[in-house]
Formats: structure tokens, C-alpha cells, sequence
DNA sequence: GCAAAAGTGTTTAACATACACCCATGA
DNA sequence: TCATGGGTGTATGTTAAACACTTTTGC
């Protein structure tokens, strides 16, 4: 090694994954007992192994602590303040992650005390987790404004309604049935699917799919719908 | 310290900046000679010390690079694949810069071989830089169409038409005039000046400033206007 | 037959785009 | 006086927003 990096200082370096998960009315985040004595939530998190890239790393973690795989997993920040972790200089990458919950409660692990819980009724986070999570949820509306990542939180059927009610959620508003149809499909991204669902409502609502092909290659803006830019929760 | 930390490899940590500037024609980002033999071209770069957080880091290893002080610095991504610097694992935060060329030429250091280069033409980079720059140019094209930021890159006093000039670097395109300017003056963010520009043209153009203060709280959706979400380098 | 949710169309306003002429000045 | 860039207005099309009634079906 070269002499300059010789001398050099050298740090911990943690993954911390905010999960969000919907559960058909509202927008959840997956947290974990932890901290020192464990009695604190804390975010999903781990240690960055010496042969793992970051994304790696933090899909390992997110499978050892959910055994969910095949996540969408996006980095999103950062945070390195001298003393954000009292007990050691760390620093943490932070991840967001969307999980289809059903998939999450077939791998449920009784090896983690893990809760789902509300994004307005949150407990007193570990560290700087909550602002990790403000800014989860701020890239959260923003991503989800852009492009049609909202499918990652829904099952592999849904309906309109189901859909609008996550968007709902996550704008923390409430948006035009007929707008917000005409909208969503008018991007040609969703299969209508000749069943329908059962036991919900009445009438039952037709299920869609994504158009998997499609998905993938649409980078391009999307909904274009932050309706209202404050919205706050 | 406890037990679970103690366990831990611990990592180098780097910053890394990509700085534009804009010369009134095109855009520019600076690079240094540096690398092992010195002959490969780089970005700013640096290390973390122990004391400093990442952002204090950033603006430290600017400052000390190019003598600039108050640059508009904002987080990109970290980089930290296995094998990114053959050298040594290293960790590297990105941050993007946006400095007024006027303000680096006055200050420029004789200590360090650093140029500008036009995005269209730029060398071959050390390690996975040109990734970062990549990224730093989608990222300045998002920003800039969603926040004021295009005055960061422009001296105090600038016109129209050298506003507009930028917004078509930034975006590799051609604005309407007519159109641009009334959708810039529409945010109300500039205040005109009663002095003109002299020795560009023959009229002159009226210098404008920004409004420090509506600036300022201006996190609210701006120009949008990507005209051509697909225009490439 | 009625309650509850699903599904669908139209009108209006706002905004984006395209486009062309006159103005001021220095040489 | 003319060449150069600066400055402005209007007409048209597109997209977003507001809004209410009919449909289906299980009970």
C-alpha cells in the first residue's frame, strides 16, 4: 500500500435499511429492537463486510434480519456526523427498501423482535435513524412521483383502488378516483386481468398486473403527480 | 467500546468532488492531475479526518484545493465497490459543486495542476470517476429543473440571455427565448437591476440579481422544465 | 331493493409550445 | 444606416383538475 493511504484514519461502516412496506391502507416502516440494551428501535442494520460492495452488503442484511429477497433496495444517503453513533465513529450508508408486506409475513423471523409500524406513530428511533427516514420518505414521494415504483409495495395483483389508496398513503391525500385512473393507466405500464377481486367490496374490482417489459424500461417520468408539494406528515 | 464493534473491519473513507463551473458558453467541470504516477486526471479529492463530518470534509478538501469557500455543495452518492481503488479498499462520498468560475479564477492555486473541461471532452479519469460525473450530470439536470441552483453557477449580477445560455448547457439543448424568459421572471425569484451589461452587444442587457430571500425558502417545485428528458451528452 | 364500492366522461382552466417583429446601440 | 443581439405578445394545443351519475352484486 502506498504511503498516503497508510496514514490514513479508518472508519466503521454500517448499512441501515429503511423498509417500507403498505398493508392495503396504510404506509408502514419495519423496525427492530436494538441498541445496547436493546429496548430501542432501530432500522434494519449491519456491517459492511470486507469483499461486499454497499448494495451487497445491504441486501445481505436485509435477507439475514426479513429472509426477504429480491427487494427493491436504492441507496439514499449518507450520514457520517462525528458522534452520530455515541459508541464508536460509524458511518452509515442509508438504503430504502420496498417490500410486499405478504411476502415479508410467509418469511417472518422469530429470531428478531421486528414490527411493522405506522409512519405517524413512530417510537423514539436509535441514533440519527429518524432522520434517515424523514428523508426516506421525502425520496419515497418523490421516486414514487417519477417513476412507477409503487408497484414494489403492492402484490402481483392489484387493483385500481388498492393502488390509489397507496398512493394515497404516501402523499398522505386524497386523490380523484376517475383522475387518478385515467392517469395510471394511461401509462399502458398495468395488464387488466380477467378475474376479479373477491369479498372486499360488493361489485369486486378487477385485477391488474404489471407489464414486466415495460416496467423495466420505463425510466421516463411517469406520474408527474406530487399534488400537493407540502404535504407533510 | 463494545464487543460487536471491536469485530469490525474498518474502512478508508474518501470525498470526492465534482465541481462545475460555467464560462458563459459551456459547461465545465474541474479535474486535478493525480494518481499514483500523476499523470491521470481526477477529481478533488481527499480524506476524512477523524473530526469532521462528511459535508465539513467536503468544503475542507475544496477549500484547501482551490482556495474556494461558500460553494454550493450537495451529497451525490457513495461509492464503495471492492475493487474500486486497486490501491486499497476505499470508501468514497461524492458531492457535487457548483462554484462561480470568476470567483476560482481570482483564487486559483499555483500548488495543484487542475483544469477545466468541457463536459463533451473530457480525459480518462482515475478509478470510477467518470461513473461519478456521469451521475453528478443527471443529478445537476434534475436539481436544476426542479430548484433555483442555475444561479449558483452565474456571478452576481448576469442577464437573461446568460441565464438562458446556461439552462441550454445544462440540458444540451436550445431554449425559446421568448419562453424562457417569461417562465424564469414568472417565479419572481430575480430582481431586475438598473444597469445594463456593456461591450457584448450593442443594446446591452439588463443585469438581474437573484432575491436572496425568496431564494432562500424556495424548495418548492420551480422551472420544470427537462425539455428533453432523453438528451444525452 | 338497498347499501357499498367500482367504474366511467365532460367541461373548464392552466400551462406549454410555437412562432415573428420591433428596439436600442455602437460601429 | 446597418448589423447584432435584446426584448416582448399572441394564438393554439395539451394536460391537469373539478365534478356526479350509473353499474354491479351480496346481503
Amino acid at each position: 500500500m502506498i504511503d498516503q493511504y497508510k496514514k490514513q484514519h479508518a472508519y466503521l461502516l454500517a448499512l441501515d435499511s429503511i423498509i417500507f412496506g403498505f398493508d392495503g391502507e396504510s404506509l408502514k416502516i419495519l423496525l427492530v429492537k436494538r441498541g445496547v440494551e436493546e429496548t430501542t428501535w432501530s432500522l434494519m442494520g449491519g456491517w459492511l463486510q470486507p469483499d461486499e460492495s454497499l448494495g451487497q452488503a445491504a441486501a445481505r442484511i436485509l435477507l439475514e434480519l426479513t429472509g426477504l429477497n429480491n427487494v427493491y433496495l436504492e441507496q439514499l444517503s449518507v450520514f457520517g456526523d462525528p458522534d452520530r453513533d455515541p459508541i464508536a465513529r460509524t458511518i452509515s450508508v442509508a438504503y430504502f427498501a420496498l417490500v410486499k408486506v405478504a411476502d415479508y409475513a410467509s418469511k417472518i423471523s422469530e429470531t428478531y423482535q421486528a414490527r411493522w409500524f405506522s409512519l405517524y406513530d413512530l417510537p423514539t428511533l436509535l441514533f440519527d435513524h429518524a432522520d434517515m427516514v424523514d428523508l426516506a420518505i421525502k425520496r419515497l414521494r418523490y421516486k414514487a412521483s417519477q417513476h412507477p415504483i409503487g408497484f414494489e409495495l403492492l402484490p402481483e395483483k392489484f387493483t385500481i383502488p388498492q393502488l390509489k389508496k397507496l398512493y394515497d398513503a404516501i402523499y398522505n391525500t386524497e386523490f380523484d378516483k376517475r383522475n387518478f385512473s385515467r392517469k395510471i393507466l394511461s401509462t399502458n405500464l398495468l395488464i387488466k386481468l380477467d378475474e376479479k377481486q373477491k369479498g372486499f367490496s360488493r361489485k369486486g374490482a378487477y385485477f391488474y398486473q404489471v407489464d414486466t417489459q415495460k416496467y423495466q424500461q420505463s425510466t421516463h417520468s411517469f406520474l408527474n403527480f406530487i399534488p400537493n408539494p407540502d404535504a407533510v406528515l
